[in-house]
Parts: C-alpha cells; structure tokens; sequence
DNA sequence: CTGAAAGCGCTAACAC
DNA sequence: GTGTTAGCGCTTTCAG
C-alpha cells in the first residue's frame, strides 16, 4: 500500500508539502496540487487513517452497542444512527451484546481500547460503575445511567396510556399487558406505569404478564401467550410491550380461534416495518425511531466537540391504528 | 488516557517491559506481572488500539457493507457475521450502502483508508474494475465478481426449482413469479432461471414480475401485486423472490379477498424470523443464513492469514411448510 | 512558501 | 532479563 512518503517522492516534493495539501493547509499553487493529486492517482493512495487518528487523537468511529442487530427495532435504530453518522462522517463499530454481562463489558474496553470518539449504548445489562472507568462521550437508549450521562427515549408512559385507553375506548373489559423485564431500570418500564395508571383509574381488570425472557427468545413468547390465555380466558384486549410480541399474541389467537379484533384487541409497540408487513395490520404505539437515532447521534457529537448537552430527551410516540384494535 | 509510559514510569520499569508483559514475549517474573498488571489497573489503562494496529499492520477490523441493516435478511446475516467475526476478535465497521453507488464506493475507499484487514461485500451496485484498486481481502455474498474472489451463496437455482415444484405439486395451475432485479449480476438471479425451467419443462402457465426496486422500497410491492392480479385474475400461485415480498403478496390476497392458501398459493424465500410471525405461516425457501455468515467470515480470514481458500461456496437451501401452500 | 525533525502510542531489533 | 532506539504513517511546529 502506497503511503505518503511514496507520493512524495514521486511528486519530488517532501512529505510535508504532500500532506498539506492533502489538508488544504496553507497557500499550495495550483499546479502543484495537481500534480500531488495527480500521483495520488497513480499510485491509488488513500491516507492512513490509523496514522491519522493516532496523531490527532481522533478517530472518527462511534461505538454502537446493541443487544441484538437482527431484532427489528434495534435494526432500525442502528439503520438510522449509521445514516446520521456517515452524514456526520463517522463510521459506525457495531457491536451486539446479545444482552450478555461479560460480552457487553468486553465490547466496552474493546471500544475504549480502540479510540472511538463516543458510544451510543442501547444494551443495558452493567451497573453504572462500569461506565465511569469509560470516561468517553457517551449516550444512552431509554436508561438513566447517572446525572451526567444524556439518555434518549421514546415517551413511553404516554404510549402505555394511549394503548391503555384505546383498549379501553374500544370496549375491552379486561385487558393483559405483557411486559418486558421491569427489573433492568429502563424507561421502558414506565410503559408499564403508563398502562397501570390508566386501567387502575378507570378500574378495568388487568392482568400483567412480566417477560424476563431478556426480550430476545422470541419462540417462546407463544408458550406464555398460550398460558395467559388459559388462565385467563376472558382477556379481550392485549397490550403487549413490543412489535415481536404483538405478532406472537396475534398467532396465538389465530391457534386458540379467537377473532381479532373481534374477540381480542391487541395493540403493539415499536411501530416497526413488521407491523405493516402482517395480517391483520397491528394496531401499535410507534415509536419515532428515526429521530431516536438523529438525536442520539446529534447528542454525541456535541460532546465530541466539548458542547454542553440536554440530560433529558424524551421524543414523542404516536398511536397508530390499524386492523388489530 | 494512560499510555504504556504512564504505567511504566508507575511500576519503575521501562515502556519496554510493560510492553513484553502486555504481549506475553520473554521471560517475565511473576512479581513483575503482578505489579505491572496492577499498574495497569490503577490507571484504568488500556493498550491503544491505534497505535498498536499502525505498527503491526494489522487492525483486526473486518468491513461488512450491505445494501440495508434494517432488512431482516441483511439484519440477521449482520448479526452472525459479528457473532463469527467476535469469536475470532474481529471487530465490524458496519457500513450501509442503501444500494447507491456513491455511497458504496466511498465506503470501500473509507475501508481501505481506515485499514480494514478484509471486506465482506453484500452490496452490489458497483463495477468489478472498482475492486481490483482495493486490493484487500474480500468476499462476496451472492455475486461473482472476478476469477480470484471467493464468493458465498445459497443455492439459489435449486431454490427456484423447489418452489416451482411445490406450487406444481399442489395443483397451481398459473404461477407468478415476483423476481429481483435481474440486470445486477447476481446469483439470486437463479432463482429465476430454477423457476423457469421448471415451470417450462411442467408446461405450466406463467408469468414473471420483475421488481427494479433495488429491492428495498417496500410500499411499493403492494402496488405491483395488485396489478399483476388485475392483469392475470387467474394466478393460483405465486413465488417470490423474498419473505417481505411474500408478505406484501399475502397481505394484498387479503384485500382483495383471495383466500390463502385456498385461492392463491404463496411460497418466499430467505426464511427470515417475519415469516414466522406473520398469519398465516409463511411457507418459504430457507436460505442458511448463519452458515454463510460463518462461511464469509472463515473465507475472510483464512484469507487474511495467506491461506488459499475455495472460490465458489454455495450452500442448500431447504423448503419450509406452513400454512400459506 | 517549503522542508527537517519531533512526536502520537506502541513493538521489536539489538545491545548490555 | 531489561533498556535504548528506531520506526509504523501521519501532522505540525519551527527554521530557513
């Protein structure tokens, strides 16, 4: 691979005239540029950037740390933040957890250890202290790590009221939410809250199903929709707390020979492609997904570059009706 | 950030030993070990990266370009490409080329620059001549690019054949086929070519639907199905090159009140998690998706360590059953 | 306006 | 066994 010295050499000049004008620094003739271009050409040159990034102590990558790529939502997230990135020009280091303790700690250091300018963090399985040795420009998906750390999230207390309510308005007299786990202290929790608020003041019978499944073992949703269902035979309305899991009730269902939204209502949440792609049209609490990942981005540039930012971002959802409610 | 001097001048011993420690080289006292890694620990320290791929020529980064990481097909190879490439302390500089050319090439020459050890290419909207400037490792998915570039894909052709027959089998008496783009010269193509010959040697109606939609502007199937029903009311079966197509087919059935699969049979392909979660189960070609991620990234670094490795890899597919046939 | 030289953090000859 | 030194490819002071 050529480097700069050969450039130089090639151009006659020395290595300091070809990397200014490989940076455009100071007063460079015409003609000369040309021919530095020129050889770079030839001699198919592109600048080091580990070279680069060393000296100026900047990489220009952005670490994204996520449970699972192939999970719809994260799919989109990570869609839209390398969009952003790549218009911000940084590159992207995926790294997927899989919601795996020690996977995520290594995926870390690995990612400290390799000079990213900042981590976008959507896989939460490490407690707080972990992120202190980081000490990196960091941003974090629907978790509080610390005072100081900026988060993004979908508003999610609201969207567990709009499915509570529409489940409500739409005539269901007893309705089940099947949570994620409401241990890891994420604000997805507050789905949760949002739903219990809602059908406790308006004192409709729920029941709550908590998942701990880690949100990634879609197969075995089936097993506990079946059970809810034969515990609870009367359930009419359904708020399940993801996309995936909204299709798994609607499977059931369809098995158990329940009409939706006859029989059943269900509504969703994500507001992912999925949703469109099935039958009946989900009924679903979207997510603005896209803005998630611009604000995500747009939050750990500023903190590249030294800017003061907002600790709070939560971005609006939006109930999207369709065939299922 | 500690540097390897800030633990040396630390533990009083030269960047040299810390260095032997760090890499394991030469006989080292346990005590001093132990007081070096406890340095180490103090300071939080964590070699550079950067620094240290520079002078080794060896960055253990591999590219993945692909056309769309929120494509389930593209998400899930994604996801076992990095469970692979994690194995073999590979890190994935993700990059998304939304099949636009620009895009595509700029991401190579941002590969190259950032020293990649090796490409994984899943997108294909550029010319050959473009690769032969690279000079990297590098493996295909589902293209043939030159003599010496090993390539991994699905064995499409049987594929084809495969769901022909199905449909054949099950008494469809005029089959559509939804294909890809058949310009790009891809070997998904075959798809097409296994569905032809079949259904010519059968002498079984037919009609081919070809998509130049790059594959990726989903909204836009809904519209080329319902023409291809308006245009020819009597299709009793369709093919498509894709599950998301499928769906868009299956969801089309629906408003026009064909019943699945007694009107119309529907066979996808790609065997993606949506076509289990979508009513009715999607009968579908199961592309091995976890075994060419795993072949990509074993023909990748077999590659980067000097090893000769087989140019053509193409792995089976399998039918899937369900409910829509 | 151009070039020699130092240095980013690390590794590996080569000495001692 | 341990340290000195050069150098990976690049950028930038600092002389000239």
């Amino acid at each position: 691979m050529a480097t700069i010295k050969d450039v130089a050499e090639r151009v006659g000049v020395s290595v300091t005239t070809v990397s200014r004008v490989l940076n455009n620094r100071g007063y460079l003739s015409e003609n000369l540029k040309r021919r530095v271009y020129e050889a770079m050409r030839e001699l198919n040159y592109q600048p080091n950037e580990l070279a680069r990034s060393l000296f100026r102590k900047k990489s220009n990558i952005i670490g994204l740390i996520i449970p699972d790529i192939s999970h719809p939502f994260f799919g989109e997230i990570a869609r839209y933040v390398e969009y952003y990135a790549y218009k911000n020009k940084y590159k992207i280091l995926l790294c997927n957890s899989q919601l795996n303790r020690s996977k995520e700690q290594e995926y870390l250091n690995m990612l400290k250890a390799s000079q990213v300018d900042g981590i976008i963090m959507g896989s939460h399985t490490l407690d707080t202290k972990e992120f202190t040795k980081i000490d990196l420009p960091l941003v974090t998906l629907d978790r509080q790590l610390s005072e100081s750390i900026p988060y993004v999230s979908a508003d999610h207390y609201k969207g567990g009221v709009l499915a509570a309510k529409l489940l409500i308005r739409k005539g269901c007299r007893k309705i089940a939410h099947i949570s994620g786990n409401l241990k890891l202290h994420l604000l997805a929790k507050t789905r949760y809250d949002g739903f219990m608020d809602t059908v406790i003041r308006e004192k409709i019978p729920h029941v709550v199903v908590e998942t701990d499944l880690n949100g990634f073992k879609y197969d075995q949703y089936g097993k506990i929709v079946e059970n809810l269902f034969r515990d609870h035979p009367d359930i009419d309305g359904v708020f399940a707390s993801s996309d995936v899991i909204a299709a798994q009730v609607l499977k059931e269902c369809r098995r158990l020979g329940k009409e939706v939204p006859k029989d059943v209502k269900v509504v969703g949440f994500d507001g992912i492609k999925l949703g469109e792609y099935i039958t009946p049209g989900l009924t679903t609490i979207r997510q603005p997904i896209k803005e998630i990942a611009k604000t995500s981005v747009q939050l750990l540039i500023d903190q590249i570059n030294g800017k003061e930012v907002q600790r709070e971002n939560i971005l609006p959802v939006k109930l999207v009706e369709k065939e299922t409610t």
